[in-house]
DNA sequence: TATGAATGAGTGTTCATTCAT
DNA sequence: AATGAATGAACACTCATTCAT
């Protein structure tokens, strides 16, 4: 029983990571369900075995990738000693992480009907994880007099700031750059301020 | 003669109108040729007699607006004195104006084919009149002292990385901010340094 | 236009003479757009051009053969002199109309679901102006004294079990029955009780 | 070996009673063997070891059902006295079952291809059943004087011309009526004549 | 005995594009 | 100059059936 359970989630595995694949390469609505199948080494109807629909797999496929990438990201920004670092590395890790899945996490934005609530949701599920974040490093360096510039009414706000700069700095990068080098000097000068 | 190439460009330009409504309103690929010809009033075939493809019709319409988004921010801009007025003036324009076409400069990167060079081929042209324009700007403020942490050699490094930030603030505030108040913070978060 | 008017309406009687006949043949569901298509000597998705879906199709065909058998009947049964002979010739124009359509019109009651109004519509608006037609050829042999068994107050029951009869005969010969003799017998049995 | 045969036949039968609600509830076409074996408490694949086919299954569906019915109102019919009495019990017996059973029933007519024989032997086997009764009936109430317009020459006619009759009002009065005081106007008015 | 897993062969429907007029 | 008509090529999704276990 648990043998095929495990099999079972082999497969439904499987298939979401050859789905990865393919809405990497070729986006959302230029990939097909045959496309998905071949990637996987499977007929086309066998993923409506495992799934019900093409959106169904697209989602699964985002939000595991969203939650692989933020979690690494935290993992690597806890091992910084210092606020300031926490906060750079997590940075850092993210927009490299995201910069790796650009088509895919883009997709979200640009392909898909707005109506289609449970992406939203999955989204503020996300933004609340990386908010939570932020807020305690943000308020480990306020109460470690690192971040002087912050007072305690504004830590809210500066949450929300940092983790829109950051969103913002991992799209210019997933999608408009592929110097490497730029994620430095981009992380720098949002650091530092123009 | 003059006149017929008159009425053929009027249509054109009609046509280009209409899809950028449609386009606006739906993305590419959820746009129909039959959208954007009963947006226009003419006949779906109609629109072939103009374009060779809707994707000829898309790239038309995106690097009309992106000229006319870009023209309008550097011109309010120039009425401002100071560089530093000048380079914010030109920041907050563009965002302004850039979100009010979220989803259809979106689309650029969503839902497009990697191999589809004009895209790319438009994108440097508006990033080579970005460009110039910060140069310029950053330029001015260098000689006026304004921005004295830039020296002559990294001015070049400081083009790219300011339009690197406009941009990718284009791409947060377009698409995962409905607050217009959070243009402000960000631009100050920008201005300052986290 | 007049002209270009009739051409459109000309393909779509022809494509609906197409799909009577493919409908007739093989039923609702195991006829294929592709079998209408080919029937009418057109492509498959020229069908769409005219018509939104294949139950609009098949909507339509019904609707006008409905019309075609019970007009043909009535205008038989008006040549009639008395009103007994008008009942009796209409039931049996009827029947033998709609014996040559059985598999098309009993598709609308076995592989339709029950949700789908439209043929309710149908049904009513044809039930309709066969309940007026016999209620005004037993008002005549009511006034004529032909009918005497029915009062005045019984009439409308009259009309409506009579209706009712025609259509339980209608099923039976469409249905059961390949032998046209007995469609004669049935009457007869009908009409004298048994 | 008796006791598996035994069990065989349980399951076997588990299955047709399964497969009677949901035909009777979605028609041939729209039951999926998925819907009978959720029914049914089985897998899917386990209707294939005890059933050829979705046909087969239909097939032995249909072949029960008729013949409970038939039985029942054999039963009731017999219990009256006179051949008058039991005609019209007879028939209004088979109605009111049949009419609980409408749309299984009507599958038969609607769905199913021409070609398939087995029905058409099921059906000519229920017919030649449903003769031999009426046949009986008329029999006796010609012997009793109680039919006195049918000389024995005519005796044949009349069973057909009957047992026609009653499929008549079947399927009048399951497909197209829903209101159970009918069934008896009917009746009367077939036995009285029109 | 029983079934989970897998799939091939359809199905209705969409849409960019062509072409005769 | 303009378009109505026509269509091929896809595509998401369904389902009866098979097969290994």
């Amino acid at each position: 029983m648990e043998v095929i359970k495990e099999k079972d989630e082999q497969v439904r595995s499987a298939i979401l990571m050859a789905a990865e694949r393919v809405f990497q390469k070729w986006g959302l609505n230029k990939t097909t369900m045959e496309d998905i199948a071949g990637e996987a080494g499977k007929g086309k109807s066998t993923l409506y075995y495992y799934y019900k629909s093409k959106d169904e797999i697209f989602d699964a496929t985002i939000k595991i990738k969203l939650n692989q990438v933020l979690s690494k990201a935290q993992e690597s920004a806890n091992q910084m000693p210092t606020a300031k670092e926490k906060l750079k590395k997590y940075i850092v890790t993210c927009l490299y992480e995201m910069k790796n899945y650009a088509l895919l996490f883009n997709i979200v934005r640009g392909e898909i009907r707005m109506s289609q609530d449970y992406l939203e949701k999955i989204r503020l599920t996300i933004q609340e994880k990386e908010e939570n974040f932020v807020r305690e490093v943000l308020n480990q360096g306020f109460l470690s007099k690192e971040f002087h510039f912050i007072d305690e009414e504004e830590l809210e706000t500066a949450v929300k700031a940092t983790v829109g700069i950051i969103h913002a700095l991992e799209l210019y990068l997933m999608l408009e750059n592929d110097d490497p080098k730029q994620i430095d000097i981009a992380v720098k000068l949002i650091t530092n301020g123009i």
